[in-house]
DNA sequence: GCCAACGTTGGC
DNA sequence: GCCAACGTTGGC
């Protein structure tokens, strides 16, 4: 799941403790998010950083319910299309699981030949990916490590 | 700030 | 249903 810190960032996420997942607004993420199962876990990645790079691990404590923010004029998530009898945008409940005391860049990802068919490389504009298990180990035993 | 990639919209 | 125009994402 890709946030950009400068909005909602890993530290945010620790700080909340929970927090709502919203804002999607593109049709095969939001089917991501909908197909997320409580108790799955995902990557917690920071996009448009220096470097860009998974920063941490999330849970999902809510499955997908609508998205308050697209029935909210003033948010900028409003979308005036979408009807309230038949939500079109959705939103998780993640808890912050932790930090990873080594983060993974996308640069180093790229090199790390398993890893360069992830989603993350090959679908760079996705924002809600699934992660392979194979990648999901490979990862956590490189970044759960100093 | 640029721009490639690609998703979405809307005219036809 | 096609596709041009347009908008957005996100790495660099």
């Amino acid at each position: 799941m890709k946030s950009e810190p400068d909005v909602f960032s890993i530290w945010d996420l620790m700080a909340k403790g929970t927090s709502g997942w919203d804002g999607v607004r593109n049709f095969q993420a939001r089917n991501f998010l909908r197909a997320m199962r409580k108790g799955d876990r995902a990557f917690f990645y920071h996009s448009n950083a220096d470097p860009p790079c998974i920063v941490g691990e999330v849970e999902i404590v809510k499955e997908a319910y609508p998205d308050p923010t697209q029935f909210d004029p003033k948010s900028h998530y409003y979308d005036d299309s979408s009807n309230p009898k038949d939500p079109r945008w959705s939103q998780v409940d993640v808890r912050f699981v932790r930090e990873f005391p080594r983060p993974l860049t996308l640069q180093e990802i790229k090199g790390i030949k398993p890893l360069r068919e992830m989603v993350l490389v090959t679908r760079g504009r996705l924002s809600v990916q699934p992660v392979a298990s194979a990648e999901w180990n490979l990862i956590v035993g490189i970044c759960g490590r100093r």
